[in-house]
This record gives structure tokens, C-alpha cells and sequence, in this order.
DNA sequence: AAAATAATGTAACCCTTGTTACACAAATTA
DNA sequence: TAATTTGTGTAACAAGGGTTACATTATTTT
């Protein structure tokens, strides 16, 4: 584990940090499609993403769905920061897009670290700066964006976390984590197609621009 | 100043804490509709607010806004804290709501006091915490939510937050809040009044439920 | 191979929101 | 007080996107 510990973190923390994170951390692999954190989970061990893609989902009372943002490798989820911190239910869903490598770090060495660790303090602080700009993100996206221009923005954002730069999904799961229908979509799609920014397959969609 | 500083922030911070702030942080008053933070602006001090309140801003390239959320006395700014650590251009835009009092305190220290203060740890932690919170309400919001239940939420935020329950604004100032129009505006607090939810008067609007 | 299931394409329709236009009333200024 | 500006009300229409319905094609199951 201390390899791809240090080929990703390496160049953020200290060696005293990174040994000690190599000691109590856990290393995991999940595979895509995995639920990592449902709403209202309680969660008890922070996650730093090795490899792979972790998609960050917001849900309404009647089970829809929309997409927040993804988190790569580098990345750790803020979310889960403040949940470990003050003890509260998670807020959002986190399921695996691709299959993913991690490092659980139990919630009591943070607060430890964040005193002893000023690499680590600026790590959560950044990280949480990461993630507020990815929220913003999303806010311009759903705000000041029409679908079919959010839906150019969803497919690039796809295939830049997928390995092959392919989206593998079906109009169905693209109008769930658009929060529309699979209609709506579709109709989209083969305006896009048409203009010449996509072309269209059985369970896949490729990017031409 | 040290009486404001204990009432509002004496359960949060130790005796020691409080006296740094006390001695480093510089008192500041700000009239209702001032502009005290531009998108792209550097920021180089932190305000703790005191009393008052202070609406935070999103804006596009074409100058169209959105409301994200308030912030209250014993809030802090989240960005304005990335922003100072970070060294980057502010991506919200923040207007004094009510006449508010803060305490400003200057970026060096905040470094200085996560690595020395559990208790400004937490606050800082808890701080991202609510304002990340805050975010996915907005998210909620416009994502899930009809333009007159927007519109009916909007209100009972901006009455919370104003001295006397009443909403100071005119229609087209809701409209820019809420990016929609005036008409939308205007038609949609027709029906909330004739559903008996508020009262229209010139300038300002009172809520009954 | 036949039947069932899953994914996509498309038409027709409706509702919400956005746009344009204009009337009218209240407040401000000349 | 007359003229102008500001705020609100409302009608008529347009556009985007959500809904229902059904056809077609690919894939999986029997």
C-alpha cells in the first residue's frame, strides 16, 4: 500500500504523516456501482481515493436524484469530513462510478492530526474549498443552464472519469442523475447527435468534440 | 468591543482566543446594501459577524444573479476562508442584507490559530460544515422545488433575517434574487395573496402564515 | 427459435416559465 | 400642480421541458 500511498499523496504530507496514515489506514477496493454512503448513513472512517471514481449524489424526499459532482483520485469527501467531525447523518450518496481504490482513515486520528499536521490541515481545508467550488458548479449548472447545454456539460464530465472516455449509461440513468425524464433525454441526445457533438449506441454514448 | 465578541462568540472560543481576537481583530459597521465582497475580488481579511446579516451571491458572465444563502450573527464566511488560505479570487459576491457589525480579523492568523486552537479548529470545521449544508439547500431548492414554492421559501428566509418580519423589496429585486423576471414575480405573489399566504403593499410585503 | 425484456425513437399534448406589451397607480421631481 | 419616474397588474403569446402513448430494435431468457 505505501506505493500508491506515496504516488498520490506523497507531494502533500509530510513522511511522519504518511507513515502514520500508512499504519492506521485501511486499504479497499470497491467495485463500479457500489453504494458507498446512503442518506442519513452515519459515517465512521474518512476515505482517501487512491484510483478511480466516486459519484456524489443529492436526493429529495421522493427518491429523486441529482448528481453533485465526482471525486477523483487526490480527492477526499468533505462531507464525510463534517459528518466524522460532528457526529451528523450524511447529507448526500456516494456510490462508486468506476471501480476505486481507497485508504480509510478512522475519524479519530483527524482531529488529532489536524493538530499535530499542518499538511493536513491545509489538505481539508482545500479539500473543502474543492468541494464548495463543485457545488458551485453544480448551482451555475442547474441555474443558469438550459438542458440541453447541461447535458453537453454532464457527458464531458462522464467521460473524462471513465476510463475510456465512453459514458456507459443508458438515457434512463443519464435523465435520473439529470433529474428528468428518460424522454427528455433522449430527445436531447439526438439533437446532439445531429449537430454532430455525439453519436448514439446501445448502452453507450461517444463524445466527437 | 469585547462584550459583542463574549456574547456572540464566548461559548464557542477559550478566554485566550477570545483575547487574541480581541487585540488583533478590528471592529467594522456596514450599512444595509453594501457590497462588501465582488466575484473575483482578493480577499484579506475574515469577518465574524456580530449582528446583522449578510446575503451571499452567485453570478454568471452575463451578470445574472442568484441568492445562495444568509449569513447570521456568530456565522462566518467559508469562502472568504479558502480564499484567504488559498490565495484565490473570491466566486461569490457578499451584500450587507441589514445593517451588520463584524469583527475582522486579518488572514495571518488563521493559520496560526488552527494549528493552536482546538476550539477555532472546530469552529472553522463547523463553519464548512454549514455553509456546505446551506449549499445543497440552495441545490434543493432550485433543483427540486417550483418556481412559487421557491418563491415562498424565499420569502420566509428574507423576513427571518429583516429587523421586523417584513420583506423591504420590490418585485424586480426578488426577480434578480430568484433569476427569473418581474412578471413571473409578480404573478406568482398574485396567487401566494390570493391564497391568503401574504399581503402585497408597494415596496414591501408582509407574511400571514 | 420464440417469447419476453430492455433500450431507444418519436409524436402529440400540457403545464410552467419566460417575453412582450401596455395600463394604471404611487411616489418623486420639476 | 404638472410631468416624470418607479412599481405593480395583467393579457397574450412563445419556448422549454415534462407526460403519455406507442412503435421499433437489440438483447436476454425460455
Amino acid at each position: 500500500m505505501i506505493q500508491e500511498l506515496k504516488d498520490n499523496y506523497g507531494h502533500l504530507f509530510e513522511n511522519d504523516l504518511l507513515n502514520e496514515i500508512n499504519q492506521v489506514g485501511t486499504f479497499k477496493e470497491v467495485p463500479e456501482g457500489f453504494k458507498m454512503i446512503s442518506i442519513g448513513d452515519y459515517v465512521k472512517a474518512m476515505p482517501l481515493l487512491i484510483s478511480g471514481a466516486i459519484k456524489i449524489l443529492r436526493e429529495d424526499n421522493d427518491g429523486d436524484e441529482l448528481l453533485l459532482y465526482f471525486l477523483e483520485k487526490g480527492d477526499t469527501c468533505a462531507m464525510t469530513l463534517t459528518c466524522c467531525l460532528g457526529q451528523t447523518k450524511s447529507e448526500i450518496k456516494a456510490i462508486a462510478e468506476t471501480d476505486a481504490k481507497l485508504i480509510m482513515i478512522p475519524i479519530q486520528k483527524m482531529e488529532e492530526w489536524s493538530a499535530k499536521y499542518k499538511s493536513w490541515r491545509n489538505f481539508v481545508f482545500e479539500s473543502y474549498h474543492n468541494r464548495l467550488n463543485e457545488m458551485l458548479e453544480t448551482i451555475d449548472s442547474i441555474a443558469f443552464l438550459k438542458m440541453d447545454e447541461r447535458l453537453l456539460k454532464y457527458l464531458n464530465e462522464k467521460a473524462r472519469v471513465s476510463e475510456d472516455g465512453t459514458i456507459r449509461n443508458t438515457h434512463q440513468e443519464i435523465a435520473y442523475e439529470l433529474h428528468t425524464s428518460r424522454v427528455v433525454i433522449s430527445r436531447l441526445l439526438k439533437k446532439l447527435e445531429n449537430l454532430g457533438e455525439i453519436k448514439l449506441h446501445r448502452n453507450y454514448i461517444t463524445l466527437l468534440k
